[in-house]
DNA sequence: CGGACAAGCTGA
DNA sequence: CAGCTTGTCCGG
């Protein structure tokens, strides 16, 4: 199968007892004077055995399925959770008592999700049902909701959740409340958005209808208590929703949906797994949506009117035209752009390097100026020598082939930029980086940065990519994708086309289909373009990919090695590659090998490859 | 994980 | 062979 149909749950390996009736069997009923005894999950995930607990008097009725309690374990105590009510231990072990209950935790559905995404993504259960619980304790939940149920929608996710799910393009000036509206108005929802500020405002406009929303994190106990509907960033995939009826993934296309960090979860998946097991129906919106997610049903697109008009307008500065040598980043429209940003009509300008210079080249002969000691690429420094960034060395700026000592920098970073935007444009440019500074005053018209420009302003007239073929040209699988959704980004930021937002691409690829895609506000044609690469070439969804890494990973990947269907790739600067046809292959594989001791990272569905 | 305990190394 | 380090196992 492919990737993103949803996997199936761990056939019957050497799978783990599953979580939800743990241990040894349901007890007897309740014939006389047996004492309850229950499963714990410690909260360590280096402990990954469940350990039975006899339950005292005085806690039995705080003691329930999913709860959290603290646990005496070899000396130490721990948190953990139940996982297992009722159950008979083995013979002959000494029960310890529960030592305390820290209060309310993931609901049964979740812990049974808990364990299917610890097959999924190679992890340990107990990292999921970390990020399940209430973030402090919760002794008692709130009275049952009282609110009013939303109403009406977005026309495309009523059509999705009716069909049972479906992935609906909606353009960057689209409404994504009412998606959320639309999903709420079936019953308690899950809405899953991009960012907690997203999520706030999502959050915001559903409590304006009078429904009773429970806003993640903070809002765990009202979740699970009962609401109309359950909005969070990425971890709110694995809040309480009693009586789910509906899932909304936000921006199901955004990388931040998938954890960094291994296990690397991705909450689309999450979501729409949990929607799986509820029987409730499920939207994916994007305006540019994944093949990942596309892979997970049928996909609704609004007229071609309707989606011209929730994109700006998209310039292209062809820099084909320009003279190669000469030519900077800075092509007669965008200069015109730039000039024409003031109070009120900001301009941001996005190029995806740091630092000041990146390679130079000698005016005459166009060499590039490399280090003598260890040939990196040199930059200037402070003092005009140039110096190496690998081993140090410095010389004089002086071409090593002809002797001249003017160089032209062809890379130029975000630092160089802005000081020649504010010299072109005529008017103050500030920079913004990822590392958080902003280099002049905030409020100029003019703001330079790297991506995270996009994610640090909160609107803008126009934006320009100086240098899109960066993104185009990125030597990962994913490259398109990841450049059309900075160009949507971008769209959003500038609004539609009838408030005259305004993008300027400059690229030497105008005939690329990102570029393409942006002019004609047609994602569609990333999409064409990209999934029979993908098929070609072996990479999700066409198949499924883990990376593993770590000093123990030569010992991990080796029995992989011979496993049928299975391809290991590797090492490649310290990283083994394994490949499967589905995920379902995968994961069961990596299931059923032993984990070596010492460091290991295995990286499901790597987002940068 | 962190403690317990067992199997190996060193110095006399 | 004591005294110590290093490694493996197990916990309720």
């Amino acid at each position: 199968m492919t990737g993103g149909g949803q996997a199936l749950p761990p056939d019957p390996l050497p799978a783990p007892p599953p979580l939800a009736d743990a241990g040894s069997g349901p007890a007897e009923p309740a014939l006389g004077e047996r004492p309850r005894v229950v499963s714990v999950l410690p909260d360590n995930p280096a402990v990954s055995r469940r350990f039975d607990y006899l339950v005292p008097e005085r806690l039995d009725h705080q003691v329930r399925l999913g709860s959290l309690v603290r646990i005496d374990l070899s000396g130490r105590r721990l948190g953990g959770w139940v996982v297992a009510d009722g159950v008979v231990p083995p013979p002959g072990v000494a029960l310890r008592p529960l030592r305390g209950v820290t209060g309310f935790g993931p609901p049964v559905d979740v812990l049974e999700l808990a364990e299917w995404a610890a097959w999924r993504w190679a992890g340990r259960p107990a990292h999921f049902l970390r990020t399940a619980s209430p973030p402090g304790a919760v002794k008692g939940l709130p009275p049952p909701p009282t609110g009013r149920r939303p109403s009406g929608g977005n026309a495309l996710a009523e059509e999705a959740l009716a069909a049972g799910g479906g992935v609906v393009r909606l353009p960057p000036a689209g409404d994504l409340v009412g998606v959320a509206r639309a999903a709420a108005a079936r019953g308690p929802a899950l809405v899953v958005a991009p960012s907690a500020e997203l999520a706030g405002e999502v959050a915001g406009a559903l409590r304006a209808d009078g429904a009773v929303v429970a806003l993640l994190p903070g809002g765990w106990a009202r979740a699970a208590a009962g609401a109309d509907v359950v909005v969070g960033a990425r971890a709110a995939a694995w809040a309480p929703v009693p009586g789910l009826a509906a899932t909304v993934v936000l921006d199901e296309h955004d990388e931040v949906h998938q954890e960094e960090a291994a296990p690397t979860w991705h909450a689309r998946d999450v979501a729409l797994e949990r929607a799986r097991r509820a029987g409730a129906p499920w939207v994916l919106t994007s305006p540019c949506p994944s093949l990942a997610g596309l892979a997970a049903g049928p996909q609704l697109a609004p007229s071609r009117a309707e989606e011209r008009a929730g994109w700006p307008v998209v310039d292209v500065a062809d820099r084909r035209r320009e003279d190669p040598l000469r030519a900077g980043l800075y092509s007669p429209a965008l200069v015109d752009l730039v000039r024409s940003a003031g109070p009120g009509r900001r301009v941001v300008c996005v190029l995806n390097r740091t630092g000041r210079v990146r390679l130079l080249a000698c005016t005459v002969d166009g060499e590039l100026a490399r280090c003598e000691a260890c040939g990196a690429a040199v930059a200037q420094d402070e003092g005009g020598e140039l110096r190496c960034p690998r081993c140090g060395a410095a010389r004089p700026a002086v071409c090593l082939v002809c002797g001249a000592s003017r160089f032209k920098a062809v890379r130029l970073g975000v630092t160089r930029a802005r000081e020649d935007l504010e010299r072109l444009a005529g008017r103050p440019v500030a920079l913004v980086t990822a590392a958080g500074g902003t280099e002049g005053d905030p409020a100029a018209p003019v703001l330079v940065g790297t991506e995270a420009v996009l994610h640090r302003v909160p609107g803008a007239a126009a934006v320009a990519f100086l240098d899109l073929d960066a993104e185009l040209l990125a030597p990962r699988y994913r490259a398109a994708e990841e450049a059309l959704a900075l160009v949507a980004r971008a769209a959003r930021l500038v609004g539609p086309r009838n408030g005259g937002g305004r993008l300027l691409l400059q690229t030497r690829l105008p005939e690329h289909e990102v570029v393409v895609a942006a002019l004609h506000a047609d994602p569609s044609r990333v999409a064409e373009a990209e999934a029979p690469r993908r098929a070609a070439l072996g990479f999700p969804p066409a198949a499924a990919l883990a990376a593993v890494s770590g000093a123990a990973g030569e010992a991990f990947v080796e029995p992989l090695r011979g496993t049928l269907g299975l391809e290991v790739l590797g090492p490649l600067d310290g990283r083994w590659l394994v490949r499967a046809p589905g995920v379902t292959t995968l994961c069961d594989a990596l299931a059923a090998t032993p984990r070596p001791p010492g460091r290991l990272r295995v990286a499901v569905d790597p987002l940068r490859l």
